[in-house]
DNA sequence: GTGAAAGCGCTAACAC
DNA sequence: GTGTTAGCGCTTTCAC
């Protein structure tokens, strides 16, 4: 058995409340009977034992990050997330449990706040229904939604302001010059690409150019669809209406950007292309792809400490877009369009 | 506060202990005190307090994953291994700690093992020198290491084979007719481009054909880096001795074959490519890259499998290669040189 | 088949 | 400033 708190006590011939005031740094205690417990502690190299403090103190400290289950080829933001989730929480003695969890089946999110497993929960990737929300709400485990939520909620959430991207990205090439914009997204239940979406609409209505809806392209988020998209796009000729092609991700884009090439479209001379996210390859996409990029990493730190926060102060609800969106200008978007 | 256990026994009317006797299945129960005490349990939706439990147990069913910090974009295969553990675990009721280390430095897992916070560690990308083994030895804490350790060790492993998968594309290119081989992998301590090294080695002399120290390129692992690697060789007229260059990886695939690209070098027709890990943007390159993919989602599993089965039984070493690599060859290898 | 009670190792209220 | 002790909520031994 390893050594306890009372093992210390008796070393250091005192009582084990003592050894615990010690522990946690208490003022009121004599700086000589302080340093024979410190003392003891070295010497029998006392660890206090988790399992006990989380009974006694009422918490774990523990967090679990529950996302859904994707690849992380496929999906390496959410990993991103988590590291930042884990950089802030390891600074403050939190661990953080890794939980995958059904876009449509919450149930399992049950046990972790029934069982006083721990304390927090950071939600990613799933759709919040009125039954999370009010599932959470009873559970009164604190609670941050990564992501802006769709529906109007009381749950603290955050995000990157996606919609702010989709600005950038927009403004970046209507500055050049192009006039005619067509946007490839994911689905309607994209956020990210609806947001980004919305970025795009904001500045070309504000700039006067026309966008309607006949302008959008909503595919599942693979590559491989993106570049069929493209392919019937130009069969229909359609294609050739357009200045610049603004894409909801980097994964859709390579796929395009593919497309494009092997019809032998010319980005940007006749195409401009930009897109979000910059992933590695980005690079190395023929040409270079320009993207506006969002630091998943720093929306990890941030609901780190949103987290903490609310640990602290359960009665706080913070709802809040983070991030300054910034753009990375390679040979996809390089072209001027004379007015 | 929340219902306890013996909120459920006054409401059954036994005593709580019956009740964690219900709890655990036990045989020893009247089928109507069982009964009664169920109906108690769901009625008041009883769950068992974890950290008690813990506690109790003198075990948490918590177990961390340790490794490096490394971005999401750069390594998704450790979020791989970690998404396989997850899986397994959360089956037998485990949680999954991420917990990020230095390379270097391992004082962080001290901790974890002392104060009793988890029932087992999982390291991964970590060098298991002497003094990181002695640790762990000391530690007591059922260990499982990701990927063979360079030194010989008593400690429990678990990695993909990398020989093999060495070996596969090593023969895949020989059977062809490929004669003279150029190898581009990660510097020495890189285990893993070593191991595929080793099983390029292995092949070649097997067949006959000649491969010298002078046929291997050890860079650091980036894409750019693997691009200036082929210019220069290019410069120096090195590269036109080759008919084959196996990859160490996706990522310095990337970089090689856009620099061969650049350099108008026809892949395969002048020189086959193939390497390893088949990222979802082979497919993308031009020309598509033929790869050995290795399974680390299941190396994940796997690893999950070996730490229930050490907790269960602590004095159990093992240490195994898993996984059958497969062949994905697509346009960067098909070509046969005749002899 | 069931209950009483002694842990598990720590915290913190209370007493001195 | 320090000690005593009653929890925290569960498991498990031992008695009946």
């Amino acid at each position: 058995m390893s050594v306890n708190i009372k093992d210390v006590a008796n070393e250091a011939g005192v009582s084990v409340a003592t050894v615990s005031r010690v522990m946690h740094g208490s003022h009121s205690i004599s700086d000589e009977t302080a340093k024979r417990v410190q003392k003891a502690i070295k010497h029998l190299a006392f660890v206090p034992n988790k399992r006990a403090q989380s009974l006694a103190n009422q918490r774990s400290n523990l967090v679990v990050f529950a996302t859904t289950a994707e690849s992380a080829f496929v999906a390496p933001h959410k990993f991103e997330i988590l590291s930042g989730l884990e950089k802030v929480f390891s600074r403050f003695s939190y661990g953080v449990i890794f939980f995958q969890i059904d876009k449509k089946d919450h149930s399992r999110l049950g046990s972790l706040c029934d069982n006083k497993l721990v304390d927090g929960l950071i939600i990613h990737g799933v759709e919040v229904d009125e039954k999370l929300e009010n599932f959470i709400r009873e559970k009164k485990t604190p609670t941050i939604i990564i992501g802006r939520p769709k529906r109007e909620t009381s749950l603290s959430w955050i995000d990157n302001n996606n919609v702010v991207s989709g600005e950038v990205a927009a403004t970046c090439l209507a500055n050049k010059g192009h006039q005619r914009f067509l946007f490839l997204g994911g689905r309607e239940e994209d956020n990210i690409s609806e947001s980004r979406l919305l970025g795009l609409k904001s500045v070309l209505s504000k700039k006067g150019l026309p966008f309607t809806d006949d302008d959008i392209i909503r595919i599942d988020s693979e590559p491989l669809k993106a570049g069929k998209a493209i392919n019937s796009l130009i069969k229909n000729k359609k294609l050739r209406a357009y200045d610049a092609l603004v894409i909801a991700n980097n994964y859709l884009a390579l796929g395009a950007v593919n497309a494009l090439n092997e019809a032998k479209i010319k980005v940007p001379s006749s195409l401009s292309v930009i897109t979000f996210d910059d992933y590695p390859f980005a690079v190395f996409t023929k040409p270079k792809l320009s993207s506006v990029s969002v630091d998943v990493y720093s929306l990890g730190l941030y609901a780190a400490r949103m987290m903490l926060n609310q640990i602290k102060n359960p009665s706080i609800v913070s709802q809040q877009y983070i991030t300054i969106p910034l753009l990375t200008e390679r040979a996809s978007s390089r072209y001027f369009f004379k007015r």
